[in-house]
DNA sequence: CCTCAATGTTAGCGATCATTAACATCGGAG
DNA sequence: CTCCGATGTTAATGATCGCTAACATTGAGG
């Protein structure tokens, strides 16, 4: 099914971009981690740098509309908080490699969807410090945003720590997060 | 002087490799950045290995030594892990470059200073994980190890974020990492 | 059975890269 | 003044890369 081929592809690209970076992998590894040839890719991406955006768009997309989701239907300001922590720290630990080539390879983008990304990520950022500052007054925009980029730093840490369960680690991570935004 | 030529060309090619990876730069870009052309570089470096080699190695050990050096003169435990954190703020404030290329680049590296970094790394952070566990003698040294790089995480966001006026962000960094170690 | 779309293959093209070669400049020591 | 080491330059080399071309295989539908 292509379905599957081209998701297979992108799956694997993604474990190579993260391990040595867009411009560290080339077509050929790519093919031959798939079971395939370099040029074989080209029937299911127009270009290498398409795998790239299509990767990186969708995940921005998905960060986004279950964040907003959660948001929306969270009991009130606070649980909402909660539940983006939740969230991103779910997220984190099951896309650990998408978690890094985001914010490896986001300037490998070609222009279009680097703006793209761009623009989810800001939204994404802004989810977080609306919903932080409707819980700490007291906190302004750029303050706000600093401390949503310091959690979401200590959450995608999970990619260079070593093995602890995936439930301790959930466990620890979220409430380091959740620990650290009391201190905005 | 050579010396400084030597610098000069490492800080560059540190904005570079931070900007694109050290495989989206190339040696004409980085003697473009110094005024002088590509082949220029090979007058003061072996190889383009050698300039991130040379880059990553120094900072490890600068990181690994000022953070001994601390961590025996503090008055006790606690306040040993509080320079700890002092002294990597301070740091992730004023190398956001380096930062950037240390855990971006690290697989770049020829095998043998890939290895040499790995230990310097290592010895830190063992120098963070003694600390804390000195102080939460309940921790694990599993766990005592992804607190220790969820902090890292945090600290490291530095080169994300909007501006906030170093001395605020320093702050505020400071903060939020010694309150997520009080969940840990 | 035949056809055609889907999906592969290998060969090759042009661009770029890291590196080396060959040569220039030039300031300071004898 | 002369020489030479330090530090540049441009040209060339061999490797690699992304991508295209040309061709093979195959499986489903008329």
């Amino acid at each position: 099914m292509s379905t599957s081929r081209r998701e297979q592809i992108l799956d694997r690209a993604a474990e190579l971009f993260a391990d040595r970076g867009f411009h560290g992998v080339s077509v050929h590894d790519i093919g031959a981690a798939c079971g395939i040839s370099g040029p074989a890719l080209y029937r299911h991406f127009t270009s290498k740098d398409a795998m790239l955006a299509e990767m990186l768009v969708s995940i921005s997309e998905r960060l986004l509309s279950e964040a907003r989701h959660r948001v929306a239907t969270a009991v009130d300001d606070e649980h909402a908080l909660r539940e983006l922590v939740r969230w991103h720290t779910d997220f984190a630990l099951t896309h650990k490699d998408l978690i890094v080539v985001q914010d490896r390879d986001w300037a490998s983008l070609p222009p279009s969807a680097r703006e793209r990304v761009r623009t989810l990520q800001r939204a994404y950022v802004g989810l977080w410090v609306a919903a932080l500052r409707r819980v700490r007054h007291d906190v302004g925009p750029r303050a706000g945003q600093a401390a949503a980029h310091a959690v979401f730093g200590l959450l995608n840490s999970t990619p260079h720590s070593a093995r602890l369960g995936a439930e301790r680690m959930r466990a620890l991570l979220e409430s380091m997060a959740w620990q650290a935004l009391q201190a905005v």
